[in-house]
DNA sequence: AAGTAAAATGATAATGAATTTCATATTCAA
DNA sequence: TTGAATATGAAATTCATTATCATTTTACTT
């Protein structure tokens, strides 16, 4: 049951798709970056290809998806297992630059538990991230 | 006259779209559900026109825009001075029934506070979603 | 009231990201 | 190897949103 999912095969271009989302971790990437790439390499693989595996891995959890702001497309970005927190860890996502940050303390376990206990809603640190702008785009932007 | 803007003519469409906005206070609504409600009271006001209004409406801060999912187009909703918008106000998504829900409460001032200030990061109420359970889904699926 | 420039409108076309279609290619297990 | 399940790529399609542009409306002028 664990492992691979049955009905799913394994193709070269998934394998790349993959390689590559793991090679830029950390980094938020369009579908436009990911099909510009395989280009540049003389890989051809479509972009209703890139759109599937994308959608895959974020279902499957490997990859995040982002919508930061209204005028850009989603962008995508590779979960490590240790690059990403294994408890209750939350995400804070810059509109700006597109850094994620991540965010872990006392007063956000406080937050959720005051949710689930008054608001009678059990929040999903995996889903929810939290927008706005970081210290540093505030600076230099004053936004 | 009074609050007009220098440089901006006010029409019977612009009166209509803002009218219908502050009746439907709280709501969440696209705009195909504003073009399909005039449409149905054989009011004639075009697609771009709505969007047009509404783009004004939330640059002048009389409504707010909000990106719930990606799937969903973009919903606007009127900031009266008597709903629970009109301040800071939050939204709770429920990933099993999709119901939006508004979260209003000290606890969540404080929290965002607590990021502002200690995390140095200004959170964006407008782009931010709580995703979750919701108190009903949980008692009937005992998730 | 008539003239006017500025601004708003609506029909349509255009855009662009993402999805669907479908014929072909590939995977993998028997 | 064979065959059914699954994946792929190219093209067409969808859908929300935006741009274009000729026409109309508005709010100032006289």
């Amino acid at each position: 049951m664990a492992g691979n999912t049955k009905g799913t095969y394994n193709t070269k271009q998934s394998a790349e798709i993959l390689k590559f989302m793991q090679d830029n971790g950390g980094k938020h990437l369009t579908a436009q970056d990911i099909e510009d790439y395989f280009r540049s390499q003389g890989i051809n693989i479509g972009a209703a290809t890139i759109y599937r595996r994308l959608d895959r891995l974020t279902s499957d959890g490997l990859v995040n998806k982002y919508l930061i702001d209204d005028k850009s497309p989603a962008c995508y970005e590779y979960i490590g297992v240790d690059n990403c927190c294994s408890g209750t860890c939350y995400h804070m996502k810059c509109e700006n630059c597109g850094k994620l940050f991540h965010l872990s303390c006392d007063e956000i376990n406080g937050f959720f538990a005051h949710v689930r206990e008054e608001h009678g809603f059990v929040l999903d640190p995996k889903r929810t991230v939290f927008y706005g702008i970081c210290e540093k785009c505030a600076a230099s932007e004053g936004k």
